[in-house]
DNA sequence: TCTGGGGTCCTGTAACCT
DNA sequence: TCTGAGGTTACAGGACCC
């Protein structure tokens, strides 16, 4: 280990995740521009291949706009079953290297190899395996960033995409970091930037020689706390694998606006269905029920409301997210998107269900998890509620 | 140009409790 | 019995990440 003595953190990234997955089923793109993006007038780019990127396209921008920067890209619709699995397997060859592995998405991930040198090499090694090993049997490339710190190997890992390697040792972090700029930082978005901006703070460097007060101050203190920190290369986070999760839900965007309250009951009830059975294959429960409603003009409201007695019953998802949207008063908005989420969970098997004096026979939830076998057998919607065996006003449309 | 869908975390305010 | 201080929780909004 001594060459890399202190850098036991690797942050390892796949390199345009579902763009690269999309080429290796079809290797007659490789070496085009292919967009990943979400179907109907309304999608976004969700992946491109390097070679879209040179034209000026990334994530989160119009698919539309995308093409008329790239007229000659390909455009997919995604396939997330397909992203899940070679992401499940990229996870499980991290986990055959150390038990240390903290996933932060589907394509990206961090180790702490600590406890592998004597097996495997030191860090450097390590990153090397990984990469080789991603590329034989996935056939898509990864970029791994190796230091001492979380979010140094996170930005290293950046510094060597595509398809790259880059080690920051403990001694060059703050000549790597201090001319970066500001944007870089894990937490500064399009927001903060221009809030530090305006203080005339360009660069890591311009933040760390500012006193940690100021930026508490334009920021508010955990940020600001947390920013100057990291400007000095601190970062006291380690590697925690398995973190429960703290929330799950859906949301949908019309095709086109919705007035009709109808069709947003209707997809009220779709999205309560679909956070119900992803609440029921997490083994949660909720406490806390929230909907999003986002009107025309993008303003975006939130309305929730914390249950008696925490649920995984899309009856109970749905009546609660009805109450909620319908106590707004509503006349006939125009409505972009609504959403609905489960928050707060608990563990279901360490919640014992209340039995409540006059309740009703516990026939809800059975129907449902019945619903949950034959979708698992049929594929999903192979049971759902009569009212939405026609529905319209979402995105593409046609009722089935 | 016209902005997805899945999340996490933080903050301000109000309500509530002691 | 009233009042105020201080802590906790619920709710809403917003910034950020991939």
């Amino acid at each position: 280990m001594e060459r890399v003595a202190g850098c036991t953190v690797l942050h390892v990234d796949m390199d345009a995740f579902f763009a690269s997955v999309e080429v290796r089923r079809r290797p007659e793109l490789a070496g085009t521009p292919v967009i990943v993006g979400g179907s109907g007038n309304r999608g976004v780019v969700t992946s491109a291949t390097y070679e879209a990127r040179r034209y000026g396209v990334h994530a989160a921008m119009p698919v539309g706009r995308a093409l008329r920067l790239c007229p000659t890209a390909t455009v997919l619709p995604g396939d997330m079953a397909l992203y899940t699995e070679v992401s499940r397997s990229v996870m499980a060859l991290f986990r055959s290297i150390t038990p240390l592995v903290e996933p932060l998405s589907l394509d990206e991930a961090f180790l702490d190899v600590a406890g592998s040198g004597r097996r495997l090499g030191d860090a450097v090694e390590i990153g090397e395996h990984i990469r080789a090993r991603v590329f034989d049997e996935q056939g898509i490339t990864c970029s791994v960033g190796v230091a001492g710190t979380k979010f140094v190997a996170k930005l290293a890992s950046t510094s060597a995409k595509p398809d790259g390697m880059r080690v920051v040792r403990p001694a060059e972090v703050m000549g790597f970091l201090h001319p970066l700029p500001v944007g870089a930082l894990w937490g500064v978005g399009p927001k903060t930037e221009e809030t530090l901006l305006r203080l005339g703070l360009r660069t890591v460097g311009d933040l760390a020689h500012v006193p940690a007060r100021t930026l508490q101050r334009a920021l508010g203190a955990a940020a600001g706390g947390h920013l100057h920190e990291l400007a000095w290369g601190r970062d006291p986070r380690r590697v925690v694998p398995d973190e429960p999760e703290r929330s799950t839900g859906a949301e949908e965007t019309f095709s086109t606006d919705v007035d009709d309250p109808a069709v947003i009951h209707r997809e009220l009830l779709h999205l309560s269905e679909r956070t119900a059975g992803r609440l029921r294959s997490m083994g949660c429960l909720t406490r806390t029920v929230t909907i999003k409603v986002r009107f025309a003009d993008f303003a975006t409201i939130t309305r929730s409301r914390t249950l008696g007695t925490p649920t995984d019953v899309g009856k109970d998802l749905y009546d609660t997210s009805r109450a909620l949207y319908d106590a707004l008063g509503l006349d006939r908005a125009r409505i972009r998107l609504v959403g609905v989420r489960a928050e707060r969970l608990v563990d279901a098997d360490e919640t014992p269900q209340q039995l409540e004096l006059g309740a009703r026979e516990h026939g809800r939830r059975e129907a449902e998890l019945a619903a949950d076998r034959a979708a698992r057998r049929f594929g999903a919607g192979a049971v759902r509620p009569a009212t939405l065996l026609h529905r319209s006003g979402r995105p593409g449309g046609t009722p089935r």
